[in-house]
RNA sequence: GGCUGAGUGGCGAAACAGGUAGACGCGCCAGACUCAAAAUCUGGUGGUGGUGACACCGUGCCGGUUCGAUUCCGGCCUCAGCUACCA
């Protein structure tokens, strides 16, 4: 009998697979839906390492079991491939990125069918694709007329080098992380989504999903609910008012000053004249530095400011405060204003020490000359607030301001609204166009506004973006009337597409609508949803904003998008670097006596890295698929770690899965071991089920390592036994077909089958062939394990004690001493205490 | 600085609910097959001591609860991720 030949195999089946469409999503709507989903990757020009592939194996395997336990299953892929990468890889090398962008996809999605994944491929979408955005476009006219879009001047990360704003996550340190291309400031005029209306109900139901507790956290932090008072300072003379928020009104009688953020717009006004220069300078100065200067480490840096020489009247006690500018201060938070009250707050403490203003107790508890004191305690020196605790004050200072018309409780967030827009190509043009000083939406029978074909896809020399250069497509005609308009220039960001795409997966196909009502109501909430950590507070922050609105607009049916959510963790690879950095790839190194070198003898250093073609430290599937093929690599991928963890990847432990699928051929294929006979074999029986039900619970606990485990000590005690009764192996065969399904596949065939094992039904385990027929007792004395003895199951505890006394190292352990208490836990031990 | 998670053999890891720590795999060692090697198969493999039965130590560190702690509690150390003056 031929050994187990892999790529005809795989090949064999992945052709079966692709002409008989096996994974085509049942239509019927009789039985129960499973929506199981991977974030869809954006395929970029150096295609996938062992690294993508671990949660694309987990739901798939969650998908392959799910049909078999009679469920249909929607599970499909597909692309998020608009974004900067492939519009500068289109610069570099003359083409558009259109045709970058296509020959990427083709890459992924050779690799991905390489691994035999069971995706509906019929249901495979792109975000950049024309009848994709322009469902997209349509989103955004209803957000749109909502309200809920709007343009502003606001400042934006510009990049010189590039001629494009760029977002925040891809700006560290002052410059662009993929170029290090400096980073400057600018006043730009931005669409905005306003994601802060909805900070309450995107806290509002975040209990209600089954996420990791610590990304809920995260996207709590996020959004950060703070509830405070609005207190209004007057300005006298001036006739102005300073708003501050605050947590902590109950210390308003702490007040030693006001801080205003530079930027506040009422600084100009109030700013005395022998004080002007000096503001002035501070501002120009603040202006000039980043973002990131002012935020990062800033905690620790030293406090600066200036006086504006006017004061403010502290409604409290009338007393009047002076008022400052620094830039701790941060001018979009609350309302860019606060006071100050040094005793009880670590940064104006800070400031008051260094500008020598006064520092005034009002909670007692800390030792206001050597810090500032946060927590609670009697109030003093606080007029009617004296003797209260902090809650109590709280409330009774903001009573006291509203009835005085000069504050009032107020929350505030810490979350902004989007800035939605990039000077780019490469991305969806947000469907609007600008007559008379107006914006208006265009309507959706109008809808996609297609991206027109451009030769170059730089920003024009005055800075516009890329799409000013299409001057006929720039000009339109607005349909209301008639007159001449200019479409918008600017495109959304790459989030946009992956906003919603788990809702257009459920009817990709639709030219009418988004999606189909009645699709939609069976098939949503996506079930199960599978993706990096990394994502967090970004992608599942805004498509469950969309996800709201839309809700709010009676377009879905459920209120969250992804009921259950599961990060994978990320796979290290092992880099190896000389004393200068240089990496060396894996061959390129040898290991003596535990120390790494290079091939001229230079010593290396070795350590574990996020995979990176530039760290030369990946493995690619495809190789892997050829030299041990799909089946090893997945099992591998499942096996190596729990899937939250990523774990470091090591080949050799593809060749150990590799063995095992071995040792499952040849219990197959080799001589007359499996037997139509009824054979009495426990042990074996007692394997299988444990197999089936580690298995089974795999699928809802997502414990794949330990399935992978127990289907090995099944084939271990199966290649053991003399024979193995037929029945035991179909089970077993079923078992392994989600992890392995080109060999599940060809087993099936072989064992008789002529239907795809795809959607046999999944086996049951019983509990009762689980249980042993004689049971090993642990036996302690004192607490220490003195022993081991075998009883028949379901023995009682005097049969179990007398045994466990009668074993000969117990004894020698209780000679001569009263046993002063006897414990006896069924099935697992006895402890004898002296 | 804050929040979150994690520390178990040479390595990846397992341990259901407080009950035999290290399942399964990698690596390594020995044996079988082979002229030999590879592959495969069989056995062994936490450390120390002992010919041995066994004994002592061992789940980051210190302490506590318990007959019994990888597991629960308190304090500390280290690493990773996120966040960063949010009033």
């Amino acid at each position: 009998m031929a050994g187990y030949d892999h790529q005809a195999i795989e090949a064999k089946w992945q052709a079966y697979w692709a002409d008989n469409k096996t994974f085509a999503t049942p239509k019927d709507r009789s039985r129960p839906k499973y929506y199981v989903l991977d974030m869809f990757p954006y395929p970029s020009g150096v295609g996938l390492h062992v690294g993508h592939p671990k949660g694309y194996v987990a739901t798939d395997v969650v998908a392959r079991c799910r049909r078999m336990l009679g469920f249909n299953v929607l599970h499909v892929m597909g692309w998020d491939s608009f974004g900067l990468p492939s519009e500068r890889q289109a610069v570099k090398e003359n083409r558009s990125p259109q045709e970058i962008t296509a020959r990427n996809i083709n890459t992924f999605k050779r690799q991905l069918t390489m691994l035999g994944l069971s995706y509906d491929w019929d249901k495979e979408l792109a975000t950049s694709d024309p009848s994709y955005y322009k469902w997209t476009q349509w989103i955004f006219a209803k957000l749109f007329e909502k309200g809920l879009a709007f343009e502003a001047e606001v400042p934006v990360n510009w990049c010189p080098a590039l001629g494009t704003v760029l977002a925040n996550e891809e700006v560290k340190d002052g410059v662009y992380i993929e170029t290090g291309d400096a980073v400057e400031r600018r006043n730009m005029r931005q669409w905005m989504l306003k994601i802060t209306d909805y900070a309450e109900s995107l806290l509002a139901t975040l209990p209600e999903v089954q996420w990791p507790e610590g990304i809920k956290k995260m996207q709590q932090d996020w959004i950060g609910r703070s509830e405070g008072a609005i207190v209004r300072f007057e300005v006298p003379g001036n006739n102005r008012q300073i708003e501050v928020f605050t947590t902590r009104p109950d210390t308003l009688f702490g007040c030693s000053y006001v801080v205003l953020a530079p930027e506040h717009p009422l600084v100009s006004e109030i700013t005395t004249k022998d004080c002007q220069a000096a503001v002035a300078d501070y501002r120009a100065e603040v202006a000039r530095r980043s973002d990131r200067d002012r935020t990062s480490d800033a905690a620790d840096a030293p406090k600066t400011g200036v006086f504006t020489g006017a004061y403010a009247v502290n409604p409290i006690n009338g007393e009047k405060a002076p008022v400052w500018i620094a830039d701790y201060v941060l001018v979009n938070y609350g309302t860019g204003a606060v006071f100050a009250c040094p005793a009880h707050d670590e940064r104006d403490y800070a400031f008051a020490k260094k500008f020598e203003l006064p520092i005034i107790e009002v909670v007692r508890g800390g030792d206001i000359s050597q810090a500032a004191y946060t927590g609670d305690g009697p109030h003093v020196n606080s007029g009617f607030l004296d003797g209260l605790n902090n809650v109590d004050a709280k409330r009774a200072a903001i009573d006291k301001l509203k009835i005085g018309g000069q504050g009032d409780a107020t929350i505030t967030y810490r979350l902004r609204d989007w800035l939605f827009s990039r000077q780019r190509y490469w991305g969806e043009p947000v469907p609007v166009i600008h007559v008379d000083g107006q914006t208006k939406v265009v309507p959706v029978d109008q809808l996609p506004v297609q991206l027109p074909v451009l030769d170059d896809y730089r920003p024009t020399s005055d800075g516009q973006p890329p799409l000013a250069r299409a001057i006929e497509w720039l000009k339109t005609i607005d349909p209301e009337t008639g007159k001449p308009a200019l479409r918008e220039t600017n495109t959304m960001p790459q989030w946009a597409g992956s906003c919603w795409y788990y809702l257009r997966f459920i009817d990709p196909t639709n030219d009418n609508a988004a999606w189909d009502p009645e699709e939609e109501k069976y098939w949503m909430p996506v079930d199960l949803y599978v993706g990096g950590a990394e994502h967090a507070t970004l992608h599942l922050l805004y498509s469950r904003f969309w996800h709201h609105v839309l809700h709010d607009l009676g377009l879905v049916s459920t209120r969250e998008p992804f009921q259950r959510l599961f990060n994978q963790g990320m796979i290290h690879g092992t880099s190896f670097r000389d004393a200068r950095g240089k990496y060396y790839s894996r061959d390129e190194v040898e290991e003596r006596d535990g120390q790494w070198f290079g091939k001229s003898g230079e010593p290396v250093s070795a350590r574990r890295e996020k995979m990176s073609k530039s760290k030369l430290n990946t493995a690619d599937p495809a190789d892997l698929c050829r030299d041990y093929g799909a089946d090893s690599l997945r099992l591998y991928e499942l096996f190596m770690s729990p899937l939250e963890d990523g774990g470091d990847w090591e080949t050799t432990g593809v060749a150990g899965c590799r063995r095992f699928l071995d040792r499952v051929w040849r219990l197959a294929t080799e001589g007359n071991k499996l037997t139509d006979a009824i054979v009495e074999a426990p042990e074996l029986e007692r394997a299988l089920h444990n197999a089936i039900r580690k298995v089974r619970q795999g699928v809802e606990s997502l414990k794949f390592n330990t399935a992978v485990s127990e289907m090995m000590v099944f084939v271990n005690e199966a290649t053991k036994a003399e024979h193995v009764p037929k029945a035991y192996f179909e089970d077993f065969v079923r078992i392994l077909s989600p992890y392995a399904p080109h060999m599940g596949e060809e087993l099936w065939r072989l064992l008789g089958h002529s239907n795809s094992v795809a959607y046999a039904t999944f086996p049951e385990y019983d509990e009762a062939k689980l249980v042993h027929d004689t049971i090993t007792i642990a036996v302690q004395v004192g607490g220490k394990m003195r022993g081991s003895v075998e009883v028949p199951a379901g023995s009682d505890d005097a049969t179990i004690l007398a045994a466990a006394k009668a074993d000969a190292n117990v004894q020698r352990h209780l000679d001569g001493k009263t046993i002063r208490r006897e414990i006896v836990v069924k099935g697992k031990l006895v402890n004898l205490v002296l």
